[in-house]
DNA sequence: ATAGAGATGAAATGATCGTTTCAAATGTAT
DNA sequence: ATACATTTGAAACGATCATTTCATCTCTAT
């Protein structure tokens, strides 16, 4: 029987993801992807079909670790402004440590490809779902709880609180002044109160 | 004496601007863009010296375009409301108008490329400090007209407004829909009165 | 031990990349 | 009309693109 794959998958495309995130999808080539994960091109097409394969795994991977940290988050907040607050403020964490001014690689993505790859624009679909599913899920138990208002839906505040995350990314790529961001937060998460 | 550059200069920059804005930078090609502007690659390169300096060019082009739109309405707004509602309006009819989702061309290019160019850094930076004194001196108006509350700075406010218009334009890539998308702007506008 | 399935390495595929070259065409100032 | 700076067209530049090929190596199941 077979020769199994030798190499850690994970970290593989931990380093596939450093090069993605840092030049983009159509900033990368397979000449990169091979120096950075050290794995040779064969072994590339034999794990991940193509460099669109590739990147799509690195997608996911991206996507699960941001999940994870969010739920972690979520989890053991106090109540709702406590989860919103913790998303918040792992996003903050993770702009005010992008030191090379890369952003999101989802929010990236998001605007280099959405618009020119199925494949990549029902990710963005399915990850837009994801976030206002959680967002709305944790203002709705806010607003039962009477510690946000109800001016608007919950749904409402999800838009406008996935949104603002977007624009925090953004903003984030050439601010990391933390006082300025904390502040824009603040002001965002206001309208809830 | 020299024979003189006979090609629409302003009619090539919109040919090509359309090309970058639906591809993108790196997903760009010379030969898309000999395509596009059916000039020879000759005078491209004898016009705009490179594929970058192209698209610098292109770049301010759009630039320019959108501040002329924004001066407008702000001049011939009523009061501070009206200038920032107008701001957001066109912002609104921008996405709803980009059937093929193509997102701004401004926002696209700082996640795309602030980070491995300095040029396009330093646009990206005096286009943000553009932006904000346009929005800090509407909301400094609208703060001394007292429709506006002084929760916070007008600076302040300006960079909460920039971050949400950028927000905007992200969400507003795979959501069309003008109902959701007036909803986040009312949110966000509530904020100010 | 050995057969055989899959991983690996290195080279080569044709296509396309951004850019350069240069002769020919063009139009203006004299 | 002529001179000549500039634009233009077409071809070619070497480099790099994503992907394929295939012989060799490696390891597992028998």
């Amino acid at each position: 029987m077979p020769k199994v794959e030798t190499f850690d998958r994970t970290h593989v495309l931990q380093k596939a993801t450093e090069v993605f995130h840092k030049k983009g999808y159509n900033g990368t080539s397979m000449q990169d992807l091979v120096d950075a994960t050290d794995l040779n091109r064969s072994s590339i097409y034999n794990s991940f079909g193509s460099k669109l394969g590739m990147f799509m795994e690195v997608l996911s991977h991206y996507q699960n670790n941001a999940n994870t940290n969010f739920s972690k988050e979520v989890v053991n907040a106090y109540n709702a402004i406590d989860a919103i607050e913790g998303i918040f403020t792992i996003t903050l964490k993770d702009i005010l440590g992008d030191d090379d001014r890369k952003g999101c690689l989802i929010v990236n993505c998001k605007s280099e490809m959405s618009n020119q790859n199925s494949s990549i624009k029902n990710f963005m679909e399915s990850n837009q779902e994801r976030m206002l599913a959680m967002l709305e899920d944790i203002i709705s138990k806010g607003q039962m709880e009477k510690i946000f208002n109800e001016n608007q839906s919950a749904n409402q505040y999800a838009w406008y609180l996935y949104t603002s995350i977007q624009g925090l990314r953004m903003t984030g790529i050439l601010n990391k002044n933390e006082g300025d961001l904390k502040n824009i937060i603040n002001t965002v998460l206001n309208v809830l109160y």
